[in-house]
DNA sequence: GACAAATGCGAGCTTTAACTTGTATTTCTG
DNA sequence: CAGAAATACAAGTTAAAGCTCGCATTTGTC
């Protein structure tokens, strides 16, 4: 009744991340509403009543997933930022930025699966929203960083709508053949630079 | 074992298309993934027996569903595409086919959320991959029919591009108040100019 | 070392939703 | 009209998945 907090070990400690791992893997292979406890109990080497130790329910797995994904996309992006000079050229900024989300999205499916996230249940809506507005606001602060004089309204309706091209192509480029994945991508940045331009 | 196919009377195939109406509220309301048959025949006014007299499973419901929106769509691009007069302006043009997908998507919530299944079982991203070709393909053709010498190729990636950027922005749109909503509309055809022109 | 709290197990409970089955009624065809 | 096929029903079966429970083991604190 009385909702206790409960002091963790650093043992649960490791094993929460270990469960967020096993289910990153699942989401990766299955998507989030496929994704059953018990695979993901048993793809982090324990028992179902382990796993309901650390999280009370599906969603709370879920919402650890995006807590993680979270933090760890503030510092990237963080990091990015920091390294763009003011002066690069649009074509080659757009170029780095949409490569190194193709990269990421090989190495993290399990993040875009969630991005994509819409008709899927009111949690997994929440989520995934926190996830695009967070990302938004982050290439909004880019642009400015870019064009001074650019408004802060204006800005982070670019950011969103840059956001929601590298996200509607995304999934076509990782499930193409290379070759036309590589034309997807030209055209995206194509795209993009006509945009910001 | 040897697969008889059934003769239909009127009455079943008015059923049939009763079944599917009411799965396409159901799935606009929740979503196919939790969409239950049950659900679907209740509000059909059948018995879940009678439901599968036509459908032998959930998933073949959603072939019914894709398979109609098809067609219906198939029959709306063809009258839209005779109407279209070469010379018209790239704005008006653009303008025109934004305005009337957003208000399709406003009466046919069902078709949208079926359009962005990437990662709910094979069956159902098959499906939303046939719809998308069939659409991009559309607005390829309306796209060479406007600039003659444009190259079949490059037609069809921008009519896929294209339907990717009026997919990524829709949900935004419709989830969003009406003063957004209007921005979000207004730069998405600022977008769509400034990449086709 | 002792006690409490945290961690761990896995069999099994419960619910839900896809689907079946047996039977009754309506419609088409000769 | 008669038989067959299609349509209709709803109670019931089944399997899967989320989650619980009782108990054993490990870890931290005094």
């Amino acid at each position: 009744m009385t909702e206790r907090t409960v002091r963790r070990q650093a043992r649960g400690l490791k094993r929460m991340a270990e469960i967020l791992d096993a289910a990153e893997a699942v989401i990766a292979e299955l998507g989030y509403p496929d994704m059953t406890t018990n695979q993901v109990a048993a793809r982090a080497g324990v028992s179902p009543g382990t796993l309901y130790q650390f999280f009370r329910n599906k969603e709370e797995i879920l919402d650890g997933l995006v807590a993680r994904y979270t933090v760890d996309r503030a510092e990237y992006w963080s990091a990015r930022l920091a390294a763009v000079t003011p002066g690069i050229p649009l074509e080659a900024l757009v170029g780095q930025l949409v490569d190194e989300s193709v990269r990421f999205k090989s190495e993290s499916p399990a993040y875009w699966s969630l991005l994509y996230g819409t008709a899927t249940g009111d949690r997994f809506a929440a989520a995934s929203q926190r996830l695009h507005d967070d990302v938004a606001l982050r290439i909004a602060d880019m642009l400015r960083r870019r064009s001074p004089g650019l408004p802060e309204e204006r800005a982070r309706l670019m950011g969103t709508m840059a956001l929601a091209m590298v996200k509607a192509v995304m999934p076509m480029v990782t499930s193409s053949p290379p070759q036309r994945s590589a034309e997807l991508v030209a055209e995206l940045k194509h795209l993009l630079v006509r945009y910001l331009g």
